[in-house]
DNA sequence: TAACTATATAGACGACTATCAATATGGATG
DNA sequence: CATCCATATTGATAGTCGTCTATATAGTTA
């Protein structure tokens, strides 16, 4: 969990529909989420707890999906004030695609 | 597990070491097992002994393994004589990577 | 500084996963 | 048809995962 995620770490991390569904709404986060005070959408993410109210697990639940997507380096997460944002990290995430594309000889 | 594996289900079935390992043997088989007395390995696919020798399971855990990656649609079986054989589905994987593209909109 | 707010951590628990040894199944062959 | 061979199934077990409640932490604000 401290060196570079391989990517079958990346893809057990995507491997489940609720972070897969969080990622995906964090990819788009204008078209999800409502404007927030301290903290633009796009520029620096998405707080733990709007993410938290949109998909009905509870916040320790979430926070630990963040862990996981943080972990695989799909996302990377912020603190600005007492909010933690979370943004994708779509170098990352083409990156990822790119190798398993390689690995899968496709 | 019946009907079509989602983006996520084929996910989890690549979240494994083992059957990533086994997935890239059998998309390019010659290279790392011998000639099959009774199939092809590129038409027909390999035998689960093979992979078993080669990869140091059990044999029903191999057998595990294939059984999943090909719930995933990632490998298909088909049996010649009294062996199964394994072969990749590089239109379903390339298909897999197509969506978790579309989906990761990268 | 006291109270509040947002997130993180700890601990528990059931479900699922990866694995194995033992055994069953079902062709193939002498 | 008896045996052998390759694969599948069963049943057990240890470990990981997803989730929760309760609590801690740390930043904000009145």
């Amino acid at each position: 969990m401290d060196d570079a995620p391989s990517t079958v770490d990346v893809l057990r991390a995507l491997g489940n529909e609720n972070r897969m569904q969080i990622l995906r709404w964090l990819l788009s986060p204008t078209d999800h989420f409502p404007p927030q005070r301290d903290g633009d959408l796009v520029e620096d993410g998405v707080c733990v707890g709007f993410i938290t109210d949109k998909i009905g697990l509870s916040q320790p639940t979430v926070t630990s999906h963040m862990k996981v997507l943080a972990g695989a380096g799909l996302v990377t997460g912020r603190q600005i004030k007492n909010w933690v944002f979370y943004k994708p990290d779509r170098v990352r995430i083409a990156d990822t695609l790119a190798r398993l594309k390689d690995d899968l000889k496709v």
